[in-house]
DNA sequence: AATTGTAAGCGCTTACAATT
DNA sequence: AATTGTAAGCGCTTACAATT
């Protein structure tokens, strides 16, 4: 299929690029009037006779001259660019993996647009959560490599140290979603995890349900913020005198079994809530397996799945975190240290919002504390 | 909430970066020994003396040093850096742009694996199809601004248009999915949309369909990849003596109206076609909502939308482009034209795979054709 | 011959000097 | 005073010269 090399008219050679001192030759200047000129800044073009300007820009145009941005950047010490390390999901084909692309996606989209308007350029690495050291180290690098800052979608301990460590010595790094949240007092964007637990079990309450079921992964460690969503719920249940249990589901690569199945058939609860968005997912999936009927039946909380539900399906009544907005935040917070010639800055919490969906009411006075962002 | 500026800690100047030539002066070598030496390449290491290798390398280490890569690039014209241009999906919350990210965040994945098997970095800009000039400049800016080599999503004729008069000015461009395939005759990966029309007409076909019905866009004009798929089922349909009738769904943002449900609850059809992904999704909707159960009373072959599927809906059976496979191969030939010093190749067809799903049984011998790249 | 340093240069920016 | 050029420098690489 490929046919490179073979028609003549492939071979030929990239042609060398147009320099700054092409332009100034061919208009007769020196390199640094066609650089001034060429800057766009009117402050320097106005102290130059129109007619260079004119020449200046005229030969720019006629060579097709373009600038290289990583030559411009040498000199002023402000590279034009940022990196942005975000998840790579291998090359698995579950369907839970394709879906959480979209987050990643939203979270550079949410950075991104800030960038755009300070001419900033994300240079994007990816880590395989799976591969431990494998793609690191090139994202390190890059990390490392001169760059203005880097927003990073922590991903495990070993890298969250390593993080600490970079910026600690001075590299501009913001953390987004770290595991460890109590060891990031500083350069971090967080979910506010206590209030996604919090906001759900006052809407468990609102329902009046009594028989909470809490819908979690079965493994020896609990993350932390894992372990904030279940202390906010556990709080608002015993606040609401409902009783509280918990329900465990197999990790992503699996599917809930008839066993898992077996715990919810029994109809002990007459409220869930999943903790994360595939769990949340599983979870209405179990429900109508075993014929409960979320929304009629039972009420179910999940968290950032309002954008998952299928067509015959019931939207979930969901907990969400803009991954936009994060990456927007993160983005604010490094350019921002940029101009202050600075590196550290404190913490923040991004408030999740309550987005209705049918499983589960939402009563009027909790739509409104929607916001929460600067 | 945020803080920035008001502890002393906070107000820590970012430290200046460690050069090359503090780690050769600490080292008592000049920089071009400590640059040798920190290359990493064994031809250059070898001719001096272990223990100044040594010296070098503990200096560098002491001092924490990182190559600046934007500097390292500059001498041997060998940028270290591609740009990857993918498309933005506005602000919108619609529920199919959220999932469209999954697609760009595949292909960026396929590009990026192979990338930093060369070192090589992307830089990411996107474009939003809806804002036609406003993010644009930005990634004109940088596909021009000194990079290796630019993959570029394209979006829409000016942009293919421009893109066309960079390639054929010697900068090296991939061009990705474009929308007017017959510009491409070169530097483009392109989807066989033909035989996506073809095998989804093969598949309605062996499951005796006879009374067929495709599902596009009503719109004034209709893009050469829809036509080619279409041209393919009809060719198709022609040769299995099927009949041919054309249903019209509306563009993403709205919904298939009771209207457009009409014609499909007349159920002249046994046998659907739907062109994209999310006409498929929407057409597995519409259907089920007039009562048809694709894969019982009626097939439906969709595209592109085999990892959709909601929990409680039957998978649909989807002819495949897989995205990772289109990002690898652009990278591929990017990386090659480099190695030749070379920016033209003859443009790629890629294959797509047939995804078996519940809503119309795939033949045994139409599994195998799966591969289909070099 | 083995080992290292000198120097030029990548493409740009900007302070400052020099010219009219 | 208005306009432009000179020169140094950003941080690195690599051909080549120079030293032992």
């Amino acid at each position: 299929m490929l046919d490179s090399g073979a028609a003549p008219k492939f071979n030929r050679p990239s042609m060398p690029r147009v320099t700054l001192a092409h332009v100034a030759e061919r208009a007769g200047v020196s390199t640094a009037t066609a650089s001034l000129i060429l800057s766009g800044r009117e402050e320097y073009i106005k102290q130059f006779r129109p007619d260079t300007v004119e020449k200046v820009r005229r030969s720019a145009k006629r060579l097709g001259y373009r600038a290289n941005l990583f030559a411009a950047g040498l000199p002023t010490k402000a590279p034009a660019f940022f990196v942005l390390v975000i998840r790579d999901f291998g090359g698995r084909q579950d369907i839970h993996d394709w879906h959480l692309w979209a987050f990643e996606g939203n979270l550079l989209a949410g950075a991104v647009r800030l960038a755009a308007s300070e001419g900033l350029y994300p240079i994007v690495a990816t880590i395989n959560p799976d591969a431990p050291d494998a793609g690191v180290a090139s994202a390190k690098r890059i990390v490392t490599g001169g760059v203005m800052g880097a927003i990073v979608r922590a991903q495990n301990p070993p890298l969250e140290k390593w993080l600490r460590e970079q910026l600690h010595l001075g590299y501009r790094i913001v953390v987004v979603f770290p595991d460890q949240i109590s060891n990031w007092p500083q350069n971090a964007i967080i979910a506010d995890n206590l209030l996604i637990g919090t906001s759900a079990g006052r809407l468990l309450a609102a329902s009046q349900c009594k028989r909470w079921g809490l819908v979690r992964y079965k493994q020896r460690t609990t993350r932390e913020p894992h372990q904030l969503r279940i202390r906010g719920i556990e709080d608002t249940a015993r606040q609401a005198g409902a009783s509280f249990e918990v329900i465990c589901l197999p990790p992503p690569p699996q599917k809930p079994t008839d066993r898992d199945l077996a715990r919810l058939a029994k109809r002990d609860f007459d409220g869930l809530f999943a903790l994360d968005s595939v769990l949340s997912v599983n979870t209405l999936q179990a429900c109508r397996r075993v014929g409960l009927k979320p929304g009629e039946d039972i009420s179910l909380v999940g968290v950032n799945c309002s954008q998952w539900h299928g067509p015959a399906m019931p939207s979930i009544t969901s907990i969400d975190v803009s991954w936009s907005e994060v990456g927007r935040t993160a983005m604010q917070q490094l350019i921002q240290l940029s101009h202050d010639h600075q590196y550290l800055f404190e913490s923040i919490l991004i408030k999740p919002q309550i987005a209705p969906g049918a499983t589960c009411p939402v009563p009027e006075e909790m739509l409104s504390d929607k916001t929460g962002s600067a």
